[in-house]
DNA sequence: CTGAAAGCGCTTACAG
DNA sequence: CTGAAAGCGCTTACAG
């Protein structure tokens, strides 16, 4: 029973059943561990299969079961920040439930997320996992899927309590002392851009003056790239800028630091999303993020109950995990100036 | 001969067959253009696949064929810069090319990269595409992949020209003017980083003076976010900073801000890889840029030849594709102090 | 406890 | 030009 490792080639349920002189049905029983096979054959097959470096075929399993074991992931942008971590959060959370992830990249646009979204049940996908394009309503997918957006989002399935989170930067601005902030969103149309701003709003101290400067709007009027006008909010008395995402919070920093404004003496910064760059900059942003690994173990989860059937145990619908707050030195107390 | 749209369960290719009153040989060759059927067969099976809505079984096919139709990608940490984009890249190309791409995450760690591997080829992936952990070295693989790292590393398939990219940052601020340059480097055990840094000093003018500031071991002299010491660098004449990654011209600029200092008029920072965040800070980072979607097409392209075994064609093997300038707000000339 | 057999859906020589 | 048949490697009832 001589085995040549270098004749390595693909061995099958059929070579470690001829080698051991038993059916293939029984190496199967015994590599599964399904159906009853004597207790002094198993350790046979298990060192014959280790030693003919036995790797099953997923697509005959595939095609005999049905099931593939992989799970599409559909990203908006895979580039643009975020998405990295959800992606990775995803893969492990996969990795875990036993499923590999197919990445798709839509693109940003609706037409290539709908042909993303038929390229991954083409290539035979179990379910499918759908950060979705903003404004997006995914139409009939007659596979089990999962969809992480905003809890606003009509189908959502979780997501991070983004209000939660807002709520978190309304209370650290209030009890900083800070009475006059700006509130920095990229677009209006963005569920979880309003989740956020609306908790932001809603525990925020009372007598809190609040504004809001869009930042497509303002480069519709200004042109892209130009300034934020964020001295001149200084000037009339604006103490906090609160960002939507770090990005713009990043933007709003070095505006301020190039015109002169000393954060956080003199201005408060605070973003979200916690992105990896937070911590390196000077001084580190404060910013409220997102439980990654959770979300995705829902995500995961839910999706991996529709695929087996459990319809008995009700899947966690717009789930909303909480946020946290990473406390950095870019945010400090109101300067008490005179106005 | 009504087909019911309703119950459009997983039509195959003897439905078909049975519907039209022909074997499933010929709707399979009808339906891959493969085999000659009578002309007017074609559209007719076309259609009634359409309307059955008739969707492959990639299972079946893999199985039959022996080709998953599907590339595996070993990133070591898909949420931190960069990879990111070569995801996206990759996952273009391979599309384009009619693959899927099924993601593993090496968490920066050798064990991993290799349990990734395997995670992989036991999903049946038909060829890999690795970017390898710093320093690590890919084992025995055997199944085609091709490898992203750097010119110098042993093994590498294709790669940016990281040399090259330390040209033209060395040859740009000589044109600028600058005579004495800090270049901010992470870990000197980098292949890439090495490339680059030695690409600058190559091309800088001769009389320019040249020091490396290697974060990592200055970190683990005075601590981790610890300042780099730049405002006395600019002090002791110092004009311009050369970051192997725009996240430490990041660091760079806003330690230089916090300092007082102002960039461009007083310190010139270049970074590299562009960043998304780059053209969003004040001032905007200049920076050095890969041509990723042509890194990705030579990458998927040798793989594609080794799977289909044209070995005639021999493979782009460490193909060095240029990298290019982007030019922003974050380098001026040198400021004439008297020193 | 073990084996023979069917069958998942496809592609590909091979006859006709 | 078209069809009958084999077979990819596995799992799963079903006999024995």
């Amino acid at each position: 029973m001589s085995v040549t490792p270098s004749s390595k080639q693909a061995a099958n349920l059929g070579d470690i059943a001829r080698a051991l002189g038993v059916s293939v049905a029984t190496v199967s029983n015994a590599l599964s561990g399904k159906g009853r096979v004597s207790a002094s054959l198993v350790p046979r097959i298990r060192e014959m299969a280790d030693a003919m470096g036995y790797v099953p075929s997923q697509a005959a399993r595939a095609l005999r079961t049905g099931k593939s074991g992989v799970l599409g992931l559909v990203l908006p942008d895979i580039a643009s920040p975020l998405f990295p971590q959800i992606a990775q959060a995803i893969e492990r959370a996969a990795n875990t439930a036993g499923y590999g992830i197919l990445i798709a990249d839509s693109r940003g646009d609706v037409t290539l997320q709908t042909e993303a979204i038929n390229r991954l049940i083409e290539r035979g996908v179990d379910g499918l996992i759908i950060v979705p394009r903003r404004g997006t309503r995914i139409a009939s997918v007659d596979i089990p899927f999962a969809v992480i957006d905003s809890p606003s989002t009509p189908g959502n399935t979780v997501s991070a309590d983004h209000w939660q989170g807002g709520a978190l930067v309304g209370a650290h601005l209030s009890a900083l002392g800070h009475r006059k902030i700006t509130l920095i969103g990229n677009n209006p149309a963005s569920n979880v851009q309003n989740d956020r701003i609306g908790g932001i709003r809603s525990s925020l101290s009372g007598k809190a003056e609040v504004e809001v400067l869009w930042i497509e709007r303002h480069e519709a009027e200004h042109g892209t790239g130009s300034l934020l006008g964020l001295a001149e909010k200084v000037k009339t008395g604006t103490t906090a800028f609160a960002a939507v995402s770090d990005v713009h919070a990043l933007r709003a920093m070095t505006e301020l630091h190039r015109t002169n404004i000393r954060v956080p003496e003199e201005a408060t910064v605070i973003g979200f999303d916690d992105l990896f760059w937070g911590s390196v900059i000077t001084p580190a942003l404060t910013s409220v993020r997102m439980d990654m690994p959770r979300i995705a173990d829902i995500a995961i989860t839910s999706i991996a109950e529709k695929i087996d059937g459990k319809r008995d145990k009700p899947t966690d619908d717009n789930a909303r995990v909480p946020m946290s707050l990473v406390i950095r030195q870019s945010c400090g107390p109101a300067p008490t100036t005179a106005f």
